[in-house]
RNA sequence: GCGGGUGUAGCUCAGUGGUUAGAGCACCUCACUGUGGAUGAGGGGGCCGUGGGUUCAACUCCCAUCAUCCGCCCCA
């Protein structure tokens, strides 16, 4: 084999592309109903934009990063999350300046170097949205509520949302303390890699999948113990509203995300049968993150979604794959002419219709109007010329009809 | 970055240190000279991932490399 896509890269193909259609669409629609619009940043930043909105001790900034420099020796890097541009963005317009709330969607592809894996693409890409303008509790539930829409829009069943407030810097000073006061007796027997967590971020244990970690954090205090009243009361709040919406979730007090910008409500969606990259979606209120990239104070929340992993859980339509609405078969090769023509006057109708480019037999012609998806076949050979009618044959219900030339095309295109 | 599995036809996979490497599905042709999904018959397809080594002989054994999958890690 001379070439492939590079590591971690992968080529999409026409029929995974219906998919992927699908999921872009029912996400724009849905977020579209809630007043968002798209914004579009470039697919490299500044190297320094993510490594202050990420934080510089995060995985994805210390070693994760797709970073080189141009011709200009400008530090640049491939985007590994959507938020930071956005927010970049924001701030550069000037967006924020006379104050209000703000609603953006995106899509955009995202790098990570890392470890290829089923889910796990070092090219992947992400729709996400980020509402910007406002520390509303109703905000939360908004950016909430579109998840939960545009999962179950997806024909995905059963999901959770699972649910935590983080607080404030404070409150995660403070736990992080006792959290590793908790530990303490047992620091030592931990290896070198979570002692190294542990110095950067207690709170990422909770991410770890040894069975040891776990045991003991299992009897560790809970953030939501070190709340200060307003974040428990707006974390409290945010409950009653989704409760009320009929929205699932459930509360999981361990539930920290990776990234440093991220306060009080974090949220993530996750499958039960993808594998180890389980989570679906991730999400969260990041209000001091536009003021410290040098913006004004703008309190905000947002999520961002995997389109590759929403690819392995929604449920497969590869059946009703209808690429055609109209196949024109020329049964005889007087017909060809005719059948090329009556395909042009379709498409300016703006039918989707074609024909075979070679002209096989009639046998093959019809085989590729099954394979296509056409809903009709239209056939024309030496009765149908000297008639001046067309044959139609329904494709699902095998039925046949003729139609005279004309009548057929005045036809409106039904639905 | 670490550990393990797998690379054979377009796809899913059998296979053996020894002539010419197989199956199912798909594809093409025919039975059916104006009709798809069904059936039957025939046919085309392969540097057995790549590079090196062991051997009289390697698709098979060994090493390396690339890719992929499953974990760890991390996260979407």
């Amino acid at each position: 084999m001379a070439y492939q896509a590079p590591r971690g890269t992968y080529d999409r193909l026409p029929d995974e592309s219906k998919k992927w259609e699908f999921i872009v669409q029912t996400f724009k629609r849905i977020v579209e109903g809630y007043g968002y619009g798209e914004l579009v940043t470039p697919i490299i930043e500044d190297t320094e934009l993510f490594v202050r909105s990420s934080g510089e001790t995060s995985d994805v900034v210390s070693k994760e990063m797709y970073t080189f420099f141009d011709r200009s020796e400008r530090s640049l890097t491939l985007k590994p999350e959507g938020t930071a541009g956005v927010v970049r963005s924001f701030i550069q317009h000037k967006i924020g300046a006379q104050g209000g709330v703000h609603r953006f969607w995106y899509m955009t592809p995202i790098f990570r170097y890392d470890r290829p894996q089923k889910g796990r693409c070092r090219q992947g890409h992400q729709v996400g949205l980020e509402l910007m303008g406002t520390d509303s509790i109703y905000s939360d539930a908004e950016v909430i509520s579109i998840t939960s829409d545009f999962y179950k829009a997806l024909g995905i069943k059963d999901l959770t949302i699972q649910m935590n407030s983080i607080g404030c810097l404070q409150t995660r000073k403070t736990y992080c303390e006792a959290l590793l006061e908790h530990l303490q007796s047992y620091l030592i027997s931990l290896d070198d890699h979570l002692q190294q967590k542990i110095k950067k971020n207690p709170l990422r244990l909770f991410d770890s999948k040894d069975q040891v970690v776990q045991d003991k954090l299992s009897t560790a205090p809970s953030i939501l113990d070190f709340l200060s009243v307003e974040s428990l009361s707006r974390f409290k709040k945010l409950e009653k509203i989704l409760s009320k919406q009929g929205i699932p979730f459930c509360i999981n007090s361990s539930l920290v995300r990776g990234l440093d910008y991220y306060n009080e409500t974090v949220f993530e969606v996750v499958a039960n049968n993808i594998g180890a990259q389980s989570s679906l979606c991730g999400g969260g209120r990041y209000d001091s993150l536009v003021k410290e990239l040098g913006g004004p104070a703008t309190p905000s929340c947002g999520v961002a979604m995997g389109i590759e992993r929403a690819l392995m859980v929604i449920p497969d339509f590869s059946e009703h794959l209808d690429w055609l609405d109209v196949y024109f078969v020329a049964a005889t090769k007087s017909a060809e002419d005719t059948v090329v023509e009556l395909c042009r006057k379709h498409r300016d109708k703006g039918v989707k219709c074609n024909f075979d480019l070679d002209f096989k037999s009639i046998k093959h012609q019809m085989k590729q109007a099954d394979k296509m998806g056409a809903k009709e076949v239209v056939i024309i050979g030496d009765d149908e010329l000297e008639k001046n009618i067309v044959t139609i044959k329904n494709m699902k219900t095998g039925e046949q009809r003729t139609l005279l030339m004309d009548e057929f095309l005045s036809l409106e295109m039904k639905e």
